[in-house]
DNA sequence: GTCTATAAAGGGATAGAC
DNA sequence: GTCTATCCCTTTATAGAC
């Protein structure tokens, strides 16, 4: 047989800088959805149209793919809050300020929560970001994972209180929050709010004014599956 | 070579329901740790102490085998819960309320709130059973688990909102402490309480009286792994 | 910078003996 | 009721070509 004129497509080159970016993006969405244990680095690949071997080879190994996917979900996390204290206290946010539930207080520490909330529930349209930070919260057994996992959680909880000003217990109080919403969107409660009431009780209850945020963004990513 | 003096050892035989349990128990604790595809079938075969393929033929396949561990973790919390609530309605708890925090309120709610939150606290040491839950919530891609998941969380939702009474709002801030006790669980925060002041200060706030509880069943049970 | 081919190890499930 | 042996598929990682 002679040579066919099919040709082998040249892959699309690219600089590693952006590749890397490109992956990493990849594997907060696999990661997010599937767990680090659930995932395969060929989902991974193929969610960003790319083979097996480049992704190993680019990252090493899986653990650390994971861990660098998971130092810059937690830096888009921190640097969202720091970015939002930031406006607030130099006066930038009074539109938005006007628009956050009253029961929150009047305080620079009630705005805040408020305004996180709501940069928190943002967030979520960056696929996997939040939903990445939270399986690695489950995966305290891992042994590189497990304390770095505990070490991200620190460091957001320390924002909070200190940064934010919220306190102790009102770092606690916003965490429980947050782990509520992170669990409900693992859930895909959002998915079933229209089909089942008791679901959109419970979805209204802890989104509050988010709520239409959270319902746009799980009409906005369907399955990667 | 003739037959040396070494038997090998007749394995211990017991009534397949005690089994099952003796397997549930055990997959509760593995799966628990390592998540639904963290976790392997020779995992829980050795934290049994019985063969791999005896637990897949026992349950016939990994995935069934976490449902029924699923099962019978949210019919023990449900259970816990459910006691309680009688146990309070007929008058029979008034010890135990007097040891609540009394910011919680005078209300039925407000009380039931608190004893829930301690009992909730004590199944820590039943161990796996608040870890399974908590892995099977951030399994909602799953095919067959994940629906089950939600159910579960669902079916907790209304208990705590209708028969505990504490109404949507109460209910959801409720599941939201809850939520956040699993992850720093998970995370085995309480291992660190010690060395990390910031550990410390943030487990404070979120077991509260519990506090005591929590360190005490994590020193309970070491590793498994 | 990216791919194909493949080695090596792991893990769920089945067969069949006792 | 329980085990041993084993099959076969999946998955991570490596080698080497282009």
């Amino acid at each position: 047989m002679g040579t066919t004129g099919i040709q082998t497509p040249t892959p699309t080159r690219m600089p590693s800088v952006e590749r890397r970016e490109l992956i990493l993006a990849a594997a907060t969405a696999v990661f997010g959805e599937r767990g680090y244990a659930g995932a395969t680095t060929a989902q991974v690949a193929k969610a960003a149209d790319i083979s097996q071997p480049y992704v190993v080879r680019m990252f090493g190994t899986k653990e650390n793919l994971f861990l660098e996917a998971m130092d810059r979900a937690l830096g888009k996390l921190l640097n969202a809050f720091r970015t939002l204290i930031s406006e607030y206290d130099a006066g930038r946010m009074d539109s938005q300020v006007a628009a956050l539930d009253p029961s929150l207080g009047e305080t620079r520490a009630g705005h805040l929560r408020g305004l996180m909330g709501r940069a928190y529930a943002d967030l979520i349209r960056d696929r996997g970001i939040l939903l990445l930070l939270m399986q690695s919260f489950v995966s305290g057994h891992e042994p590189i994972i497990g304390p770095r996992a505990r070490d991200a959680f620190l460091a957001l909880f320390r924002l909070v209180r200190d940064e934010a000003g919220l306190g102790p217990q009102g770092a606690s109080d916003f965490l429980a929050q947050g782990m509520l919403m992170n669990t409900l969107i693992s859930l895909r409660m959002p998915e079933v709010f229209e089909t089942n009431p008791l679901a959109g009780e419970l979805l209204a209850c802890t989104m509050k004014t988010k709520l239409d945020t959270v319902l746009a963004a799980s009409q906005a990513h369907p399955r990667i599956d």
